[in-house]
DNA sequence: TATTTAATTCAGTTTATACTAAACGTATTC
DNA sequence: GAATACGTTTAGTATAAACTGAATTAAATA
């Protein structure tokens, strides 16, 4: 392959794995769906090895963590055991598949950790002072709980108005035609 | 303090300090902000350092960051040489304080590297072969940026309604009053 | 059934990062 | 100007996470 192009995708795929890093996900997971989204075929686990330049192990467990995330999409071919690999290229599916997969998870689990502490503080004030804090444990614990909920709302729509995209949201968002 | 009282502190600031881990900050970070926002009155550094249960090293460095993210708010009292802390209790203004500083700068060198890669795969194109793998470059490259900005455009449109909130944005995506 | 070829798992190593504790700098008070 | 009371910086340490390389399992073909 040309230099230049090579050079171009090397490039690409370590910003990839920069972001990766940024968001909390293992550096090679970016490098890896780098190397697949710039890539016109589908590309094996061993083709991925020397293009991501990462460890056979390392291809195997995050290339699983990017289908399960709805990143890349396997592929196999009959009368071939290797699996193959091509990039999901809608980016809206892609932050859905995240959101659902990762916050989703940790995002109730604050929420229930508010709930605890919420439920803790109400449940006996035995002094006039012990009250007055249980009640402004009160007004703080349940501020937060709604600015979640509302969060929640929010991301809900926003998935919501990707289920009519094309139509609604890259019109509204953009000025530019997608895809 | 009531034990029941300090066990709801304690469950929240471990609470918090989880999350903050998830989010990709320090864990003392949570755990100071937690200590914060349940504190009716404004802490000094000394007592963050026991309600909190970090290092007086830790809260030092963490709380200036807290600050720069506009999580909490550092008040000087006259004739006293402590620094004292609140916490910021709109949400909505601390999302924008990270989306602010440590999305602009992340998020701009991720769109650099794409533009980047591009301007290199555009360079030259010897061989036909070549210059169709450049032109696929380029509808990939192309298609990412394109994401990129409409993203920004989304987070920059969120924010500027966060500017009308209280009146359209928590109504839009809420059912209960907030603040 | 043995051999080949693939993916997965696992033990060990590396690396990055946060944290502690102590030293330091600085300003106020006696 | 010495002592005190802060916040900050830094050197060292601990820890967790990710990656490598090798062993292992699984599947297909001979």
């Amino acid at each position: 392959m040309n230099t230049t192009l090579s050079h171009a995708r090397q490039n690409f795929i370590q910003g990839m794995s920069r972001i990766s890093h940024f968001w909390g996900f293992p550096r090679a997971m970016g490098a890896i769906f780098g190397a697949i989204y710039l890539s016109p075929e589908a590309l094996s686990l061993d083709e991925l090895v020397e293009q991501a330049a990462v460890s056979k192990g390392a291809i195997s467990t995050n290339v699983r963590q990017l289908e399960r995330l709805g990143m890349v999409h396997k592929h196999i071919r009959i009368g071939d055991r290797k699996d193959y690999y091509t990039a999901e290229t809608d980016f809206w599916k892609i932050i859905k598949g995240i959101l659902r997969e990762r916050e989703k998870n940790e995002f109730n689990a604050a929420l229930r950790t508010v709930d605890e502490s919420l439920a803790l503080s109400q449940s006996e004030n035995s002094t006039p002072e012990e009250a007055e804090l249980a009640a402004f444990y009160k007004t703080r614990l349940e501020a937060m709980q709604r600015f979640f909920h509302n969060l929640d709302n929010l991301v809900a729509t926003v998935m919501a108005l990707d289920e009519l995209r094309q139509t609604t949201i890259q019109r509204l968002f953009s000025n530019t035609s997608d895809q």
